[in-house]
DNA sequence: CTGAAAGCGCTTACAG
DNA sequence: CTGAAAGCGCTTACAG
């Protein structure tokens, strides 16, 4: 059978009340009588039920991470950042997804209205901005993961994709490119207005074909404007895996990649440093963006204030021999 | 402020006792009454809290999930395949890793002791089969996914690691290839002793260097057994990472692949579809290893008998460039 | 078909 | 320094 705490008071000779506080480590409590309690304690392997705790005191101690899909090649990085952190913290980790539509979301509201757990940490699924603004008036703690430039009303962690969007271009523009093909990724998402941007900035964006951060979106994008006869000598890709697409139309198209066409993609994941060649990319610290969203949310829940605008993580521009 | 069922109870002019009913869907309630429970419940959006109904029934309706890592590169299709089945059965889902060692055991364990969750499924971190053996004698419903060869006393997915290692034998052989190299996992992993044992029913093995499933392992394999001039013409790697320092090893030295030396992984993780050549493979079914994992742990928590044989899923030789 | 009451295992004023 | 009692929000015999 379970042990509780009144299996331990009634072992020690103490009340509840005492047994409480010397778990609890309040004050006032005598020495004496504390070490007896922590004797029986350790004795009877005597541990709180967390579901009793949080009742009394109206707080789970868990954080909710909800993402849109586990099988991203970032997402394992991201997920590790904030469990190693909300662990070192001695909360709990409530994970969902967002896999089947509409009936996953309705699901995760009841979980959020069940006070199943106290704050939220989230990599935005699509068109869940304003449900998650609703959660968030309505009164949960919640931190964003990549905003995907839509500056939501509450706290967020995101990456520089302006600036990487331009340190890209400044590298292609510096090795003697000067006719650029953009590969976007949809053109709702903010981060991808930003990135097209921050290449513009440094580089003419003439060309420009509209992909959906897929593989295969990467690859149709660069065959048709082969196809087009199109003039260019460098591929910038807005994420990696639509840089790894463009390399194939490339290399079946007979372009040698770099001499004829440089690549440079954006994230980092691992198939960036195994493809051939490996891909140059800026870098998105996507660990490092979830150790900081848990570390932000923690702090709201501990009570500490935390800015509504955006906390922003810099990219890094890996150079490997894809643009070398 | 929160909506309780006290809340509801008193709008509906009825007990608390039969809003509870109303809401477990219990029979022996008037169906007018009921009519009118539900239109206060969703008139005010009541919602029971989780922590309340666990405390009161003595279950969380939480599965736990405990894994040694997230950034593996297979982890994120299994964890799919646990939430996605955790989910659709109105579980949550708790995430804890082990990644700080004896810290994150204790810390672990203490989770358990709480009643945090009412049943794990688990990828065993490194020399925790003990712990876990024991917590399983506790009472802790228990399901292990890839046991290593340790086969637990306990409830477990396995793949056919026998099979899987025979079938890419006979994929070599079939190819006309006999003297074969085999890049080892770590050896006291009872899945590289099946994959071996299952391999060497087919081929000879008396090539073998011992890997530890690392890249850099299996291009330091390669690297040595090429420098002593032993001859070979494939490489059989016990997982996909380590064919990936195989491949890089044998380009070095100016070996093609699989004109010279065929290669076959083992796990069909991304990058084996992505490196140059594409690498042949062995399929593990590992979102598939997850959901059933999680389907036996919902069953036996539902109170059906799940047996304490392993359930084996078929893997799968994927064939690629790399050994045609 | 319905409700009063006890109980789940804690915490927290309050009183001493 | 310590404890009796109320309360957190539910469920579940039990009685009617």
């Amino acid at each position: 059978m379970r042990v509780t705490i009144a299996d331990v008071a009634r072992a020690a000779g103490v009340s509840k009340t005492t047994v409480s506080r010397v778990v609890n480590g309040k004050a006032d409590v005598d020495r004496s009588t504390a070490y007896r309690v922590r004797e029986v304690i350790a004795g009877l392997g005597y541990v709180p039920s967390s579901g009793a705790v949080g009742l009394a005191r109206g707080s789970s101690r868990t954080v909710g991470m909800l993402v849109p899909s586990l099988t991203w090649p970032w997402m394992g990085e991201l997920l590790q950042g904030v469990v190693d952190t909300v662990e070192a913290a001695d909360y709990g980790l409530l994970l969902f997804t967002c896999n089947r539509g509409a009936e996953s979301v309705r699901r995760f509201t009841g979980q959020v209205s069940a006070r199943a757990f106290d704050g939220l940490v989230v990599v935005e699924p699509e068109n869940t901005l304003g449900h998650l603004t609703a959660l968030h008036r309505a009164g949960l703690p919640i931190v964003l993961i990549d905003d995907r430039g839509h500056h939501p009303a509450f706290p967020s962690v995101v990456t520089t994709n302006y600036e990487g969007g331009a340190s890209a271009a400044r590298h292609l523009r510096d090795s003697g490119r000067t006719r650029p093909l953009v590969v976007t990724g949809p053109q709702d998402f903010g981060c991808v207005r930003d990135r097209m941007r921050g290449f513009g900035s440094v580089l003419p964006t003439g060309l420009v074909a509209h992909g959906d951060f897929t593989e295969r979106g990467g690859r149709l994008a660069v065959e048709q404007l082969l196809a087009s006869g199109a003039e260019f000598d460098s591929v910038f890709a807005h994420n990696d895996i639509s840089a790894v697409g463009a390399l194939r139309a490339l290399h079946a198209a007979g372009r040698r990649v770099p001499d004829d066409i440089a690549v440079v993609g954006f994230d980092d994941i691992p198939v960036a440093r195994h493809i051939e060649p490996p891909l140059t990319t800026v870098r998105q610290p996507t660990r490092q963006m979830g150790e900081t969203a848990a570390r932000m949310l923690l702090s709201h829940l501990g009570g500490t204030a935390v800015p509504d605008e955006p906390v922003v993580l810099p990219t890094e521009l890996i150079v490997r021999r894809s643009a070398p």
